[in-house]
DNA sequence: CATGAATGAGAATTCATTCAT
DNA sequence: CATGAATGAATTCTCATTCAT
């Protein structure tokens, strides 16, 4: 059947992006061969680049799948009519989530494309802008509905959020948080308690 | 005489220094050859390695040097009998001034170190760690008096408080934040204000 | 058609051993650079490093190839028999015409491999050893029958014996020694009745 | 005193040959840096091109003054009224004694210059060849004499007799052979009566 | 004489990408 | 689609040699 064919033909795609994931989260975007990366896959090497333009479009691909995922999931929990709190709270119950689904590949997003937002192609940046921009909307809306404080811009805010949420997943990447079933759902609250509430008693 | 001649001798060590910086934060540290180092600082290309054994040497000498310098501000802000608030303040206002000061730099240690899990922040674990450690010992005593909720982990205030810094920093380098003399200051305010009061209104 | 295939993708691996050996001993192995090599080969630079893994394993390939040979030769030579006179006769003839045969690549092993004390002549030890070994069981045995003298040690004797040849084939090699097809007959027999009967008249 | 000043600089000078000697022989002339030989002289790196013009220049002043050395002895031999038996013990005896005496110059003057004599300036070339010829000559006069056989040419005999020697030598430097006190004088023996006598009973 | 900083050509090796089959 | 041999530009690091002091 050309269906199952055309499937079959997908499937060596999907397994050669499951398998960048895993060598660019082990040995990095940089530090990686493209060879390393048909070798996971168990296919020859030529197949990577019938696929792929090159080594960068895998990246791309990877990160431009996840993160429209994400953004739309942001715009998911903006359109709702719930407090700014839970549409936090959902936001970051995403990212971990991510994570805790597949680190790998959140890895590879924050430690190769995030990092190297300024050298790869200013595509991802406006992703990643995108992102803020989407955070930065729900706050600004919420200050609106005195939900939250005027003082503090919404981009700033947004900054301030999305900064806690990365860097408790760089905690986790960097073996430096400890990661155990309940950490994840812990991190959620933490995250959201800590930006809405504050660390001084109320 | 000699201690001219002693100088001097460090001067071109300096200044291969400082061209990295400027080298690293225009190409990245994977992006440029060390020939452009040698070239931005006008020397010739063996005194490179006549003063670093290897390009990763210059970024962990980059690196070190300026991470130091913060460690030991941490603690000396640690060891003051201030508020938490203005011990966090302190901290989060040395980061904002070392990027204003030198934005170059803390562009290459945020986005070729402390991001690289797979090859200088790694190296580097243990310097990053301590920084993590002693602002969570701050938050632990201020726990412990009273100032600060005892039901987040401090470690965990201590991702987000330096995730919130580090996020910010990255929306300047990222050109997502605006930077004007004001932001700097404002940051600083915005920073701990987030992080000790929270974004809803008290 | 898939052995042709398999020939064919051999052939350029030989190719490359066989233009190492003209360039190696052309300008020796510290003279030349790789390019000379896949130059001589008329291959392309990268195409050298997709079968070997370095310079030194071009080198260490040629060594083990023919040195190899040998041993089986003086393995067989052993195994076989004949009077010790003979047995030498024919180890000495085998190493001769491995020169007469390919002067190129006993030059290279002579001069690159063999007295190399600190890089490959120290990496080959064993094989190196190997052969003296086997030649000096040859006139143990010898000494046992009777057929040789018993005052001289057999790894001495076949120290003698092997130094003699390899100082023929390096008098060729340097210019010392004519070299006339007469003259490699004529060597292995001189080679023979100097280690046996001496140069004193019997 | 300017005898004293200019016996110091003299000193220097040999300081830096005795150092190269056993960085050579510990690392070979390839393996080895000039700052090497400077650091285990214990003078400053620049010092080592006040007396020297190149490193090969260095390697080239070691073998001369040996070589030259042996070529005298060799000649005063020659001169000698006395049996070829003795003379040839007596050339064996000198080349032995060398290598008892400074094992590490005969180790650098073998491994390196020997075996590099193609690759080195010609000059070497010509003095080992004056060195194989003066044993030709001996060799030659004793076959007039009938001391020795006359069916094998001088230039062969010299070349079995030289190679028996080198090779004993080759067998120290790699520690095939034992290396004790009465090894050499045991070696000297051998080496003659093996060329002389041969291995066969007489 | 003595020092060691400064120079820069050179070479091995890597690896993304192409292409013939 | 699939294969992996072939290509060659790019880059780091080495190190003999020079030179200013």
């Amino acid at each position: 059947m050309s269906t199952a064919g055309s499937q079959q033909a997908t499937e060596k795609r999907r397994l050669i992006l499951d398998a960048a994931v895993r060598v660019f989260a082990r040995e990095g975007f940089h530090g990686c061969r493209v060879a390393d990366i048909a070798d996971e896959a168990g296919v020859a090497y030529g197949l990577v680049y019938h696929y792929f333009r090159s080594k960068d479009e895998i990246l791309d691909t990877l990160f431009l799948e996840r993160w429209g995922l994400m953004l739309e999931e942001i715009a998911r929990v903006d359109a709702e009519p719930a407090p700014v709190r839970e549409k936090l709270a959902a936001i970051a119950g995403f990212i971990v989530d991510s994570y805790r689904y597949d680190p790998d590949l959140m890895k590879v997003i924050i430690v190769d494309v995030t990092r190297a937002a300024n050298s790869f192609g200013r595509s991802h940046l406006d992703e990643i802008r995108a992102a803020y921009e989407l955070i930065g909307a729900i706050v600004e809306s919420a200050q609106k509905s005195g939900e939250l404080r005027r003082d503090i811009t919404p981009t700033f805010a947004a900054m301030a959020f999305y900064g806690a949420v990365e860097q408790v997943l760089s905690g986790w990447i960097f073996d430096i948080l400890p990661e155990a079933a309940e950490d994840y759902d812990q991190a959620k609250e933490f995250i959201v308690s800590t930006i809405c509430d504050g660390l001084e008693p109320r």
